[in-house]
DNA sequence: ATTTGCTATGAAACCCGTTCCACATTCTAG
DNA sequence: CTAGAATGTGGAACGGGTTTCATAGCAAAT
């Protein structure tokens, strides 16, 4: 590949004129233009992106950390980043985690070496302040309330539309609830956390513990978990659930064991509680995608929060 | 930042020596390695990931072209791709492009700027010939018959799978066949290519104009698809469908409708049609995008090519 | 006629690593 | 004891751009 020395050598002009030319930044008279274009065609020159990058210091990439790319909670984020991202000249690099620790910090050293310019982490398995620690070496926006730390985020306060349907819920005079909630370390589950908290603060108590499941995410954790419930001889009259695949993973389970389906109220406003006609919840994450990514871009942002508010959609009453 | 020549000064020791302490690849003394880690740690220094690509001559990146992120198509070969990225050192970037040419090309422009390593189409919208073309700037895979191109491609072959469900369809009798399928510039489509030309095969004859509709890829299409069959007064026993979501969306018009739910086969073997308990045909596209990235990233693969064999799923016979 | 202010250009420094190669030691084998 | 091998080290080139700064030519302003 031809080089802008080559491009120097041919037309006979410095490369110091030649960057000047191909980047149109003005001092280049008409004629060094035109025939330093010329050797520019004949050689197939394309300036070197990498050797850009490192002498203007950025990568214009943004790293986006995934824990898990089936959930619809992930997907939606990442394509409100994308959206976002689309002609803004940044790329987007996918970083899978699987909460792990020890990936988050692999992806947060690439931070300090200078890989990308920013990162998002829709989810993390490291505690928020260790994440914060590492500020000091580039940007970065999570997708949660950031609670004391000072990292920007753009987060959905899941409270509004839990309560919402909680309310609901206590309006039909619904007393057993099942939980299926996301990850099992609790302390570190902002949704599980708020779901409970909603509970608390409209029905007065808290749930036992054999009504709650965590670690479900999926289709498949859906039905395990039901299947779970129906072992322990535990009955709800409502699931709330993790998601609205595994709503529906839950009444696959309780239709394949010939048992009455209990109430199911999902998560994401997915096609699936659509076409089921499942009451369900919207965190509207591609917009709060669309939003981390602009936190992360524009480091002067102020303010440094955006929390959009949860809707509950209710179907099928 | 601290770089190496700071950490060459300030230990007493050249950069070449420094390198090769960090790299540990051999010829330091003991002494020098300790006295080098110190500062190192003091100086809180990392070695600049620009600057090893740009010495290096690689970028250890892939970009994926993605016209469509919502499509299961494009986020099964996704999944796939990235399980196999995994722990390979390599990092996905995702390029969207709406099968936009100029996006395409801006991002082949970037792929000759050496921006990435190699790159993977799981579609595209600029001609094959054209795209083999830009094979001298950078490996190129794509997730199709690369006909008489030279491309390396991992892709399904899709025709197995749909002669198996028109074989099937024809013995319970089905004439009355209605055709969803993608894309509408159908000389690039070789999904609607295949699916015609399957059931010619199968069928003897090809189906008329009216029975088919180009374009469509999601529920809502398939939604509007059934509507405007309905209003045509097209009605068909069976409807084969670009993928499960487009099925389901099918299926909610006519039940809207209060019409009786024609046959239906999907594609891709969704949550959905497990859920509805739609035929469906696998193209096994997580395993594809596995094989794409790793042609991808071996260029010295041989063959280059590799063909899956697709499985059409028959249920609620 | 002199100063000021552009335009145009290129040498050289800079971004930050890796690696080649030359040179000095220190082993090791014959 | 000595030639040859292996270890340790650093200067300098290299990867391929951008940018600063000095210099020169030339026109307008004083």
């Amino acid at each position: 590949m031809a080089t802008i020395r080559d491009i120097a050598k041919a037309s006979g002009y410095s490369i110091a004129t030649v960057s000047r030319a191909i980047n149109h930044s003005g001092y280049v008279s008409a004629k060094a233009q035109q025939a330093i274009e010329r050797v520019v065609a004949e050689l197939d020159y394309a300036p070197n992106a990498i050797a850009q990058d490192l002498s203007a210091g950025v990568t214009h990439t943004i790293g986006v950390v995934l824990p898990h790319s089936n959930h619809p909670y992930f997907t939606q984020l990442l394509n409100g980043i994308m959206n976002a991202a689309f002609d803004s000249g940044y790329k987007i690099t996918i970083l899978p985690s699987g909460w792990q620790r020890s990936l988050e910090l692999e992806y947060l050293e690439q931070l300090r070496r200078k890989a990308f310019d920013a990162m998002i982490f829709t989810s993390h398995g490291i505690p928020l302040k260790e994440l914060a620690a590492y500020q000091r070496y580039g940007r970065i926006v999570i997708c949660e309330d950031p609670k004391d730390t000072d990292l920007p985020a753009a987060y959905s306060d899941r409270e509004v539309a839990y309560r919402a349907a909680f309310s609901w819920l206590q309006q039909k005079q619904v007393t057993h609830i099942g939980f299926l909630l996301s990850r099992a370390q609790e302390h570190i589950s902002a949704t599980s956390y708020a779901t409970l908290r909603a509970f608390r603060a409209i029905y007065g108590r808290t749930p036992g513990k054999e009504w709650i499941i965590s670690g479900i995410n999926t289709y498949e954790d859906g039905y395990h978990a039901a299947e779970k419930f129906h072992q322990h001889q535990i009955e709800p009259e409502y699931i709330f659930s993790n998601g609205d695949d595994v709503a529906v993973g839950v009444r696959q389970y309780y239709i394949q064991q010939h048992l009455p389906v209990p109430g199911l109220v999902g998560q994401e406003n997915q096609l699936t509680s659509k076409l089921l006609n499942i009451p369900t919840i919207d965190h509207h994450f591609v917009q709060i995608g669309a939003a981390a990514f602009e936190l992360a871009t524009h480091p002067e942002a102020t303010p440094d929060r955006e929390k959009f508010q949860s809707d509950f959609i209710l179907r099928g009453i």
